[in-house]
DNA sequence: TGAATTGTGCATCGAACGCTGCTTAATACC
DNA sequence: GGTATTAAGCAGCGTTCGATGCACAATTCA
């Protein structure tokens, strides 16, 4: 159901994911306007029309990109093992998907930015702080649970677990294949009980 | 002992220093030659006359980086398991350190760059493999000298070790506490024999 | 002392950056 | 049909980017 004025020219959806996958491959500030613009096939100003600026298409992206695979649904599954698993199966099979950029968005658009950008850089260090407490209030929840011992630290594992996935997307940036991550993977979990214990 | 013209007005290696500590916290892209200069109190045409690009003055402020916590002097320890704790609680210790910027920078300061620079991205990528393929290298001798199962994959032990200290890096980056990496090195080193075996 | 050599300050280069004013085109409402 | 509203194309904004030409300063060597 188009407005009022003339209809868009182009697919908005369809531009946005072209953004998500280009700042997803080179970050925030590696993707110029005019990058942007060439992949889209629009002109400048359709951009500005549709998106405002590019730090709001980026946090646009950046939404379009964490809503593809949402931490909290993980946190339903019926244990925290089963919950820290899923997640980085899931997410190390993202990161290798030849389909979309390696490595994980969120972790790595904009790890280096200049001072002007400190505001997008806190934009996903934001949301990985906030994956970071539904992590470890379903650890908590595990504990409470009983399925891992009371002396079980929720802080101490999620950060190591999350050590291992920040460090996939780097192995994915780097390279490495779906076997190498998924071994990682296996690793990780074959020591889940005496990481909780 | 001074050349033939002009003496140099300040001290390269402070510059230099300087220059890494800036490309640590910023990464390649996100400090311009004006940060720098200013940084150093020098000018441009100092900056240029004594390190010739920008490019060429991150490269060397990336090897006087690598110079300071050399992955290969670790490797001469008497097991791979001394190897890896040994790097893993200096670089955690390192990547918190109040006196540099949080992180590391091989890890952290071309993750995201534009095409112009993927050489630049490509640099560092080369010292994380290289740094890769010691540890392999090294693991592979523990397996020879039976300390680790013949069984043991060298490929999965350090991929999976290298995750968890690509992750320190963001952790550190996001503000976590020296506490918090040990935790994280403490829980990786306590899993070693089941990570081997 | 004069020549050769090297560093510095100043001014600025061309290119790319993110972004926008203005005009025209295309639609919905009345 | 007339008007309001929104989009697109064109041209260009001011700024910053990395980098440099040139004249001058400061040193060594003959």
């Amino acid at each position: 159901m188009p407005g009022r004025g003339r209809p868009r020219g182009f697919d908005r959806d369809a531009a946005l994911r072209t953004a998500m996958r280009l700042f997803w491959a080179r970050g925030y500030e590696g993707v110029a306007i005019s990058d942007l613009t060439a992949e889209m096939g629009i002109g400048t100003r359709s951009l500005y029309t549709a998106f405002g600026s590019k730090e709001r298409l980026f946090r646009e992206a950046v939404d379009l990109y964490a809503a593809l695979d949402d931490t909290a649904g993980y946190c339903d599954l019926p244990t925290a093992r089963d919950t820290v698993e899923r997640l980085l199966r899931a997410r190390a099979a993202a990161y290798v998907d030849p389909a979309t950029p390696p490595g994980c968005m969120i972790v790595l658009a904009a790890t280096n930015t200049s001072q002007d950008n400190d505001a997008v850089r806190d934009f996903l260090a934001g949301i990985r702080a906030r994956d970071r407490d539904l992590l470890t209030t379903r650890l908590a929840k595990a504990r409470a649970d009983g399925e891992v011992p009371t002396a079980t630290d929720p802080d101490t594992v999620v950060a190591f677990y999350l050590s291992v996935l920040y460090g996939l997307s780097m192995h994915a940036k780097d390279g490495r294949s779906a076997a190498e991550l998924d071994a990682v993977v296996d690793t990780a979990m074959a020591v889940w009980d005496m990481v909780v214990g």
